[in-house]
RNA sequence: GGGAUCGUAGUCUAGCUUGGUAUGAUACUAGUCUGGGGGACUAGUGGUCGCAGGUUCAAAUCCUGCCGUUCCCA
């Protein structure tokens, strides 16, 4: 392998589908699996999931949601029960048809998402407005059939997520949790990932299948394309019905409960590697690195290492008492220069060189990965690295909503939106409301509806493919 | 769904046209020297040539099928 070869060998702005695959591949984070559609998580991967998962549980406890655990299984019988919902995950289920040698009966799904089989049981668990609302999460994979153009994180046959499903006594607060829900969504995403969103609603053709209305957050990636970042759904009473989750409300009459389901899958890493990443490999924001300062140790000889090593421990343990997750780089037979690449490849938010000459300037080398620069810093000013690390987090959130602005565009035309939307971007235009129109576009152009914003609406506009009265503004753009 | 492309050591790769058990780099192991942006030298280890068939005295190489990667189009 030449030397170029041990890093990114293409550029982010020259061929990004090539970028992204290398920077999953060589940071270490995911590998194919032998089985097509299929990856495998790596412990630098799995980490950064670990970190989301960890913020996610803290602010669902909040909201007074617990995790349980639901297996993987679900007879075809239950899956069918909700015949829309059937019918539309349908042709993307994994079947289990034997057990050994002998044919089962009732098929078994590997669960592309578990509606289904929670409702079973949570029929089974409510019986009066005592026991609501319920608000169960469950972290998991989900399996649906992804065979073509494998990407890791964005397009894989079983996926990582969450999937939350509640129970209420009223629609009132039902849809209140949904919005509950898509703000913890938003928050975490912006905060801890320093990914802007845009919230709304699906439009009727993108919705969840079996859910009454769904609401989604979706970002641009730097090629233009549009990522749904989650979604939030108001499931009403179309599941409670067939699945008789039903209570008895406080005059001791029976009725049909209102549900909400929602989730986010390991997409946002996916998401996060394409908007932060750059032509070194991977940039972390603070918040979600599961390593956020390395310090990498400089010297020649058996004097110096006596007189660095020490000040390294000090510095560590500086940095651990302020909660700063920090790592030292003392691997001996790797250069220093080889361990700069190493972990700017890896995205680690700061690196602190530590060497004989800082020791005698009483500093060290501070380099920040995000914008590659470096500056020294005092070894009594060690102890700012948090605030530090909040200013790269808030710069780099700074840095990606303004990437984000300048794809995002207000259009009303049509034969200017589809020159346009070959270079891609996020496209705010006047819509009927209609689903003609919105297959129309989406078939000649490539480009659907992401989100309609909330707030949106819009009565004085004519819509961009008929010409009638607009209802709002969605964002129209191509997909992942 | 259609098309193209690739698959040889952990990684990248030569060899394939014209059949004779595989080239180089890097990584890895040991040692010495090194060390502030991918170090040097020496000596080693590592291969079901994606998988399964077929042709042949002989297959990485030719033929067929399958598996997987990447990209393009619907």
């Amino acid at each position: 392998m030449s030397k170029e070869d041990k890093g990114i060998t293409v550029s982010k702005k020259d061929d990004f589908s090539e970028w992204y695959t290398q920077v999953v591949l060589k940071a270490k984070l995911a590998d194919y699996a032998p089985v097509k559609g299929l990856i495998v998580l790596r412990p630098d991967g799995y980490s950064i999931w670990e970190s989301l998962r960890t913020t996610f549980d803290k602010k669902f406890a909040n909201n007074g949601i617990r995790n349980g655990f639901l297996p993987i299984l679900i007879p075809e019988s239950l899956l069918g029960k909700e015949q829309k919902h059937f019918a539309g995950f349908n042709p993307e289920v994994f079947w289990v048809t034997h057990s050994g040698t002998n044919e089962i009966g009732d098929r078994l799904a590997l669960r592309p998402t578990s509606e289904t089989l929670a409702y079973t049981m949570y029929a089974k668990w409510i019986q009066s407005w005592r026991d609501l609302p319920l608000k169960i999460n469950f972290w998991n994979t989900a399996l649906r059939a992804e065979i073509k153009g494998t990407k890791p994180f964005l397009r894989t046959s079983e996926f990582l997520w969450q999937e939350g499903h509640t129970v209420h006594a009223t629609q009132k607060e039902a849809e209140e949790e949904v919005m509950k829900i898509l703000e913890i969504y938003k928050k975490t995403v912006e905060e801890e990932l320093a990914i802007p969103v845009t919230t709304g609603k699906k439009s009727e053709k993108e919705k969840f299948v079996g859910a009454v209305y769904t609401t989604t957050m979706e970002s641009i990636m730097p090629d233009g394309k549009a990522l749904q970042m989650g979604t939030s759904h108001f499931l009403g009473q179309n599941f409670s019905k067939p699945f008789e989750v039903k209570f008895a409300d406080k005059d001791n009459v029976e009725h049909f409960a209102w549900q909400t389901s929602w989730g986010v899958s390991w997409r946002l890493i996916g998401a996060m590697i394409m908007i932060h990443g750059d032509d070194q490999g991977l940039v972390l924001p603070p918040k979600i690195a599961p390593i956020q300062v390395v310090i990498i140790p400089i010297y020649k000889n058996g004097e110096d290492k006596d007189k660095v090593l020490p000040k390294v421990e000090e510095i560590k343990k500086t940095l651990e008492s302020k909660d700063v997750r920090v790592h030292v780089d003392d691997r001996s037979e790797l250069s220093p220069g080889y361990k700069f690449n190493d972990w700017e490849l890896k995205g680690v938010p700061i690196r602190l060189e530590i060497g004989p000459k800082d020791i005698e300037k009483q500093s060290v080398v501070l380099a920040k990965r995000y914008n590659r620069e470096k500056s020294n810093l005092e070894f009594t000013e060690i102890e700012k690295m948090p605030t530090i690390l909040d200013e790269i987090q808030s710069d780099m959130l700074k840095i990606a909503k303004e990437q984000g602005k300048a794809n995002s565009i207000d259009i009303s035309d049509y034969t200017e939106f589809k020159s346009k939307i070959e270079k891609g971007g996020f496209f705010n235009a006047p819509w009927c409301g209609k689903l003609e129109c919105e297959e129309k576009i989406k078939e000649e152009t490539g480009a659907d509806i992401r989100v309609i914003p909330f707030n949106s609406e819009n009565t004085n506009e004519k819509c961009m493919y008929c010409h009638e009265q607009s209802v709002s503004v969605p964002i129209f753009a191509r997909g992942y």
